[in-house]
RNA sequence: GGCCCUGUAGCUCAGAGGACAGAGCGGCAGCCUUCGAAGCUGCGUGCGGAGGUUCGAUUCCUCCCAGGGCCA
């Protein structure tokens, strides 16, 4: 509510109120109306034993009203091996997803692929002319792969595909399901009429300009072009499909070069009579590998493949995961390829990955001592920045829920390595007074930051 | 020409209207007879520029400059 007082009053306010709580031990107002609490080992204490008590739910469950959630992600052209570009789209979707479903949404990870048009009948013809002996078509795909492609029997795509799923799961990116425009777009027929068209030089155009988007587009060719529906044609059965499929929610994972599609997909929702808002647009810029100073190039056309199956061999998956999500999507990577390699202290995932395997450590050296108990009086400095640091994490998940925004959790997490490092440092814990207290801080710890380390798909260790 | 993204410390980046703007790397100086030194401690005249909204702007708005991208 507003109260028309002057902040500071409304502040004195707070104070008294603060004080008649047993776990806050002075309130200051400061500056211009802020209340400063210092807080009892009692808070402490209470705070740590409910993190404690949550087990690894802790920080779960923050969204108010569940919904049923699909994230569409990668859904590169299985024309070639994932580069790079659609690395990051993994990374950054499948931490979304993770912290989504961590929320207590219902989420499913579709990949879709086009497995139709231009582009697939170029790599067709790839590999066929290298199967006849003949070279490649200069508009064709020239990666060592078309020549193995080649050399196994049959249809290349479902090959391509199933090598795709396997460069996935290795980047710990799991999917329910996979759609294939060429089946999708064999249902067009029965969704045109429910479409706002007109004919233009031949061509069907959807008249997506009067429902929010910045132009028309054509759905289907015209004659001379050989009259076939075009990708967008698929994309209004696809919007569809998924929105009948019973999801509340369906999310597009796309790079930058695609910033024109949010308004076409609004623009057919509501043309179809869905609300826009159940369809969500996650834009992500682009990735440059900087290699010994200088750029990697990056395409799949020339067979200049960066490919996420080399990536994960130059720096491992671990790596690979945490620089792809620890920055935000609008922002460029700049990724270092000899940094993000480096498997020393200097390397922020390692750090990460440190902290738990040390805990681990103690844990293991602790045996079967009893974990948790009751905080000393005084707290030291450390004992009480560990645990306001712990208790940071369930509003750091949510909000980076709520955004969309992953790369919180890298950020928090090496904040919160870095008070577990610092208290390690100054406190001792088997043997001391309040070993039970601090095994009970120990296990907090190791717990959060194996949480953090899962959102964005890498693995916490237990030795190092 | 239209549209999208970005500009924060030497470098890579957090910061989603509130106090003195943070972290990692690099650099310098220290700390291992004790639970893992892949660790800890100390050292920092930085928000591209100009206006505006606000009690308050790195954050929101406008324009300019610079970089990246998409479309035509």
């Amino acid at each position: 509510g507003v109260r028309k007082q002057p902040p500071r009053a409304i502040a004195d306010e707070l104070v008294a109120k603060a004080l008649e709580l047993p776990a806050v031990e002075r309130a200051e107002v400061a500056g211009p109306g802020f209340v400063n609490l210092w807080l009892g080992p009692a808070w402490y204490g209470d705070a740590l034993a409910e993190i404690l008590a949550a087990g690894d739910r802790y920080g779960a469950g923050s969204a108010t009203t569940p919904e049923k959630i699909q994230v569409e992600l990668v859904s590169a052209n299985p024309t070639g091996p994932i580069p790079v570009s659609a690395a990051r789209n993994g990374a950054y979707g499948d931490a979304v997803a993770r912290l989504l479903a961590f929320a207590g949404h219902d989420v499913e990870r579709e990949y879709y692929y086009n497995d139709a048009g231009t582009q697939m009948e170029r790599f067709r013809a790839s590999v066929d002319a290298v199967r006849r002996g003949e070279p490649v078509p200069e508009e064709g795909y020239h990666g060592d792969y078309i020549g193995e492609l080649a050399s196994i029997d049959g249809d290349p795509v479902p090959v391509m595909l199933r090598r795709i799923e396997q460069s996935l799961e290795r980047f710990r990116i799991h999917f329910e399901s996979w759609a294939l425009q060429s089946e999708l777009e064999t249902r067009f027929g029965e969704f045109l009429p429910r479409l706002e068209t007109y004919e233009k030089d031949g061509a069907v155009w959807a008249r997506s300009s009067a429902y929010g988007d910045d132009q028309d587009w054509v759905l289907v060719r015209s004659a001379e072009k050989g009259g076939k529906p075009t990708y967008r044609a698929a994309d209004v059965v696809y919007l569809v499909d998924k929105l009948e499929r019973g999801f509340d929610r369906a999310m597009y994972v796309l790079g930058a070069d695609h910033h024109a599609t949010a308004k076409w997909y609004a623009a057919i929702a509501r043309m179809l009579g869905y609300d826009p808002a159940r369809v969500e647009v996650l834009l992500y810029q682009f990735v440059h590998l900087v290699r010994g100073g200088e750029a990697t190039k990056m395409s799949k056309r020339s067979g200049d493949v960066v490919a996420l199956d080399e990536l994960i061999e130059w720096i491992d998956v671990d790596a690979a995961r945490w620089y792809l999500a620890d920055r935000g999507p609008d922002r460029t990577i700049e990724l270092d390829v000899d940094a993000a390699a480096d498997r020393s202290e200097k390397n922020p995932v390692h750090y990460v990955r440190y902290a738990h395997a040390r805990i681990a450590g103690i844990l293991r050296n602790a045996g079967d001592a009893t974990i948790g108990g009751r905080p000393p009086v005084p707290l030291t400095r450390e004992e009480r920045d560990l645990i306001k640091r712990l208790s940071d994490f369930p509003a750091v998940a949510r909000e980076a829920a709520e955004h969309r925004a992953p790369q919180g959790i890298p950020v928090y997490a090496i904040g919160l390595a870095d008070a577990y490092h610092r208290f390690y440092h100054e406190c001792r814990v088997l043997g001391s007074e309040s070993e039970a207290f601090r095994l009970g801080l120990c296990r907090a710890t190791q717990r959060v930051i194996a949480r953090c380390l899962d959102l964005v798909g890498v693995e916490a260790p237990e030795r190092m």
